[in-house]
DNA sequence: GTCTATACTTGGATAGAC
DNA sequence: GTCTATCCAAGTATAGAC
């Protein structure tokens, strides 16, 4: 029992909390700066400020405190998403939100350290049903705001809910890739112009024509 | 002039040739399977069936041999799109096509190698750019095959071209990641055959409705 | 052009002192 | 809990024989 394992949260000093804390951070900047390929016990801990051991200690091996850090920024991203979803009840205030939270994606690079483990999982075995698991509630979310924000838009009834969370989470992804590969955000924010007003545009139809019924016909 | 670098294409030997396409094709292979981080020099020239130091004769480094090796696969992907590009003259067909060549992308493993490398490039210095380069054309060919596409159509008019395009490119990208993480496909296949039928009811629509003009105020 | 052998480097992981 | 020291595996790259 002397070793806490990834299972065991409460281990104990206040000080070895900390690190594991601290441990965690480097681990998700690390892999923002330096991608998966960089991410070595040795460049975390050097990071960390702490001793290259120390990972081991604390979570046994480099891939369970990289899973810590997806942990931890899906954990605060879905928190901030939470808050601001409740001001979401038409599309074009739904695309709004999504233009503001992408950018904070970007600026702070969540989505990077996502993207950098979903490629990971390529090459290390067991990491993909572990990332899989961690994905799953950003579909979810991603389900349950676009719902709402169609409100009772006519697309509600034509769009297959299931699907288009899934493109959504997958767009989401891919833009984030393309944009730090070429190091230019622009094409992704320009792309969420065009949608907001298009989404505005679907505003003043769906508020002037009646929601889908059976009499068009 | 004994080794060839990486410009010089006209190494000399039949032999030799054979060998670097050998390469190129066992990096490929290797890319899909491994992933960009079990990619190694040794893993290649194991696949290739030959030794590990040709890798670096022929090619001079293994990130340029992966640069080879997503030329090829660009080729080969942009003959496949060019060769099903001229069929396509409404949404429903544009949606039938990119459905029918995801599959195939998806099948062979092409898109894989493009998104492993595009994760690499945030490890390796200098491969960002590189491999933003090689993806140019497919968004060019992407902008083409919809404008194209959508002729006629109002949509042609409100949607930016630009904007699109990307916005596909970083979803089909984004569409493949999350299906080879979780092993499934059928939320991929499941998106097209939707937006397949969407593509439909717009074309009938847009059959009946006069293209964009003035008079509607 | 292709091989073997090898130098050099980096990274994962453990043992044991403190 | 944290450190130093160390072992071992795997990778890049080069030299030199064939």
């Amino acid at each position: 029992m002397g070793k806490p394992g990834v299972a065991s949260r409460r281990a104990g000093t206040a000080a070895g909390n900390d690190t594991r804390r601290v441990l965690v951070v480097a681990a998700i900047e690390t892999l923002k700066t330096e991608g998966f390929v960089g991410t070595s016990a040795r460049a975390i801990a050097k990071r960390a400020g702490c001793n290259q051991a120390l990972v081991f200690y604390h979570f046994g091996s480099v891939v369970d405190l990289l899973l810590a850090a997806l942990d931890e920024v899906s954990a605060r991203r879905l928190e901030r998403y939470t808050a601001a979803a409740p001001s979401i009840t038409n599309p074009s205030e739904l695309l709004a939100v999504a233009s503001e939270v992408f950018a904070e994606d970007m600026d702070n690079g969540y989505v990077t350290v996502l993207a950098e483990m979903i490629g990971g999982a390529s090459a290390t075995p067991g990491l993909g049903p572990e990332v899989a698991r961690r994905i799953a509630p950003w579909r979810d979310f991603a389900r349950d705001t676009i719902e709402s924000g169609l409100g009772g838009s006519p697309l509600a009834s034509v769009l297959p809910l299931g699907e288009v969370s899934h493109a959504v989470v997958a767009l989401y992804l891919g833009l984030e890739m393309l944009s730090h590969l070429d190091g230019d955000r622009s094409q992704a924010t320009s792309l969420f112009e065009h949608a907001g007003r298009l989404a505005a545009l679907l505003g003043a139809i769906s508020s002037t024509a009646p929601p889908a019924t059976k009499e068009t016909s």
